[in-house]
DNA sequence: AGCACGCCGACT
DNA sequence: GTCGGCGTGCTC
């Protein structure tokens, strides 16, 4: 027999069929195999089994081993792999990568087992015990025990019986068996399940996917209008119709009192998924998947790869998040990915949001997707008011302090009811940049075209985005001045401005400097959730999922600064992160406020947000993204072009620029060129960027073969060339 | 990805 | 004359 093999090569050149020899039939399709590769063994997917081979007979070399009885990956899963590797431009290897936990490449996790033992069903138990010395009661209680128990743990028995385990085992009266034992994380977190009693609205949710002729739903409900509690009972009455369900989060939501709900309500039924686990964990809960002990996967982006067969049911919460799109190669849109899975189980697929991706609304508008809204809080509360502060008069005020007076005025209020308050600013650091007063020169980072960010806590200047860390100056590095002034003010300033201007409140700051050790983000959130301080200051990772009842204001305090971003997305962006942030405020006791500080206060996506008008968002955003011919109306393709060496970089971008015209040349009609230029970003981690910026039509996407395979061939030496579909961000 | 094979420049 | 630079090609 032979088997079409994939090997993990991740390399174009070796990205293609090879076929090897077996005689042994546990060789399946999706098996993982070792098998001899030139000089070298390495694993392999088997991707087909077949009786007859293609290639010179003679040549060929037999499978050495099948690493797992259970083939890793499903027939799903392996036609999964093929629209990644079509629709993401990567090799079947990088594709597979997906499917598996890292652990189990290259043997990385050795499996637990444990012991057990039990009485040889062939002994008589009553000989036996006659056949005891008299003093040797030990053994006696040990088979005794037993019989009455049947199958017990070896350990157990060790530590309870001693050294009569031992001599039972010598007398063959004993079996032992070792059984594969899976490591259960967050097993102790269970606890009583508080079951809620579902409102109509909710009920009627549930019915309506549930009913709905479409296989994708968009359940478009407000924050705090009760969106998981459909998600649960969904899941819940998947498992009862004998199916599987997956269920994603943005990973800033897997949150321990979050992961503790799901436990209490699904118990082992649910696999967890989660970057926080240890790699025998991660690896245990993904075989508890496959095997099927496990029923639920529950997870960030990548959980939408869990081993699952007979899905039911997908649910994509915050189907809006940027976590859902793979930042690296394969660079996966996990809605089109659940849309697969989807279709191909007839499985229901949910996608929630208070602020639905442009895209999905208007699927829904078009009646691809089912739509449900939920348009009320189940508190009845309404939503906070948002009161916006023109930051521009305060400047004519003489006010140069990042705090308007009504933000003043309401956190003093805040304060003296003994209510808590949020402030959000998307900038970590004390000040932004650093700037010489004598010349004007800014301090930047060696290795990136990018100023550099002063942090008062490590007296440091750190470059965001390669993480590069400079002693603080004491004078210009360019002229020499020691008059140095900060521009810009971060999460760090923010703090160190309140407590003087409230010395008795207490202030937690949350940011990816106050959160890096681990569990770092749970032990801020609790502090704040327990009432052991009045003010939290933090920046996006605090905009989400939260509920903090105490909280009754919240300050956005550059809301203007996601709008400046060159991205199509801007405005979407913007208006999610104000309702996100929002939608902190007034959760339980009394009505909420926000104030949101902006040097536009007519501009209209600020306007829309405030009144939580998303309908009139969409309207004009959509017009707006046909008129110009933006997604979802076309997709935007970018390549770039990135080498430590400057002039190779720009030959090579335009070499490039040359073999995509040719393309374009034949598709003038559905193709345009928005031009071939410097990356936004001149130069990250050492690297000169360019690139080329493009778009072509909807229903064209067979163009993107023929450019990828000109970008790919550039790779090479000391170039490093990509392609984009709608990239997140250009940076 | 690795490793072999192969064709041109600086030495024991 | 050889030793070795890494450019190109192959692995079932």
């Amino acid at each position: 027999m032979f088997a079409d093999v994939i090997v993990d090569i991740s390399h174009s050149e070796a990205d293609k069929i090879f076929e090897y020899s077996y005689s042994d039939c546990k060789v399946l399709a999706g098996s993982r195999v070792l098998v001899p590769f030139g000089s070298k063994t390495i694993e392999g997917i088997v991707i087909k089994t077949k009786k007859q081979c293609e290639f010179d007979e003679k040549k060929v070399k037999p499978i050495l081993s099948v690493l797992e009885e259970t083939p890793a990956l499903t027939n799903e899963t392996l036609a999964l792999s093929e629209f990644i590797v079509k629709t993401c431009f990567v090799t079947r290897a990088l594709s597979f990568r997906l499917f598996l936990p890292a652990e189990m490449r290259k043997g990385r996790v050795r499996e637990q087992f444990v012991k057990y033992a039990v009485l040889d069903e062939n002994i008589n138990t009553d000989e036996l015990l006659s056949s005891l010395k008299k003093n040797a009661l030990k053994q006696r209680d040990l088979i005794l025990f037993l019989q009455e128990n049947g199958k017990t743990a070896l350990s157990y028995l060790n530590e309870n019986f001693g050294s009569a385990v031992k001599a039972l085992t010598e007398k063959n009266a004993l079996i032992i068996t070792s059984e594969k034992r899976f490591r259960s994380p967050y097993k102790d977190l269970g606890g009583a399940a508080n079951r809620v009693v579902l409102t109509d609205k909710q009920q009627q949710a549930i019915d309506f996917i549930e009913k709905s002729e479409n296989l994708t739903t968009l359940l478009f409900g407000v924050t705090g209008s009760g969106k998981t509690e459909v998600y649960l009972d969904l899941i819940d009455k998947t498992l009862k119709k004998g199916k599987t369900a997956i269920m994603l989060v943005p990973e800033i939501s897997l949150t321990p009192q979050m992961l503790k709900q799901l436990r209490a309500r699904f118990g082992e039924n649910a696999a967890i998924m989660h970057s926080g686990l240890s790699a025998g964990e991660r690896y245990d809960e993904w075989w508890r998947l496959r095997t099927g002990e496990a029923k639920i996967a529950i997870g960030a982006r990548s959980a939408i790869f869990a081993p699952v067969e007979n899905l039911g049911l997908i649910v994509i919460d915050e189907e809006h998040d940027g976590s859902y799109t793979s930042e690296s190669a394969p660079r996966y849109n996990t809605v089109d990915v659940a849309k697969f899975r989807s279709h191909y189980n007839g499985a229901k697929l949910v996608l929630g949001s208070a602020t639905p991706s442009v895209e999905s609304f208007l699927n829904a508008q078009n009646g691809e997707y089912g739509l449900f809204e939920l348009p009320d809080r189940i508190n009845k509360k309404p939503l906070p008011d948002i009161e916006i502060a023109d930051m521009r008069k305060e400047v004519r005020r003489g006010n140069n302090t990042p705090f308007s007076s009504a933000l003043k005025d309401e956190l003093q209020k805040c304060l003296n009811k003994g209510n808590q308050a949020i402030l959000f600013l998307n900038q970590r650091g004390y000040s932004k940049t650093v700037v010489c007063t004598e010349c004007g020169h800014v301090q930047k980072c060696s290795s990136c075209d990018v100023s550099l960010t002063y942090h008062r806590e490590d007296d440091s200047l750190l470059c965001h985005y390669c993480g590069a860390k400079y002693k603080m100056i004491k004078a210009c590095t360019e002229c020499g001045s020691p008059y140095i002034k900060y521009g810009g003010f971060g999460t760090e300033k923010i703090v160190a401005d309140l407590k003087v201007l409230f010395p008795s409140a207490r202030i937690l700051r949350m940011d990816r400097d106050t959160t890096k050790n681990k569990e770092g983000h749970f032990k801020i959130l609790n502090e704040f959730s327990s009432r052991n301080a009045d003010i939290l200051v933090g920046t996006q990772m605090i905009a989400k999922g939260h509920d903090f009842p105490f909280v009754t204001l919240v300050g956005i305090l550059d809301a203007d600064m996601s709008l400046h971003f060159s991205d199509f997305r801007s405005a979407e962006r913007t208006f999610e992160l104000i309702t996100q942030v929002a939608g902190r405020s007034g959760r339980a006791g009394e009505a909420g406020k926000v104030v949101l500080q902006t040097y536009q206060p007519d501009n209209h996506v600020l306007r829309q947000a405030i009144n939580y008008d998303y309908k009139g968002f969409f309207e004009r955003e959509i017009s707006i993204r046909k008129a110009t011919a933006f997604p979802p109306f076309t997709e935007i393709i970018r390549v770039l072009v990135q080498s430590e060496n400057d002039a190779l970089a720009l030959d090579t971008v335009k070499e490039l620029y040359d073999e995509i015209g040719t393309i374009k040349r034949a598709r003038e009609n559905c193709f345009r060129f928005f031009g071939c230029m410097k990356a936004p970003l001149k130069k990250l981690q050492g690297k000169y960027r360019y690139q080329i910026l493009m778009r072509i039509d909807n229903g064209n996407e067979d163009i993107l073969e023929g450019i990828f395979r000109s970008v790919n061939a550039k790779n090479k030496g000391k170039i490093n060339a990509y392609m984009e579909i709608n990239p997140n961000n250009l940076t």
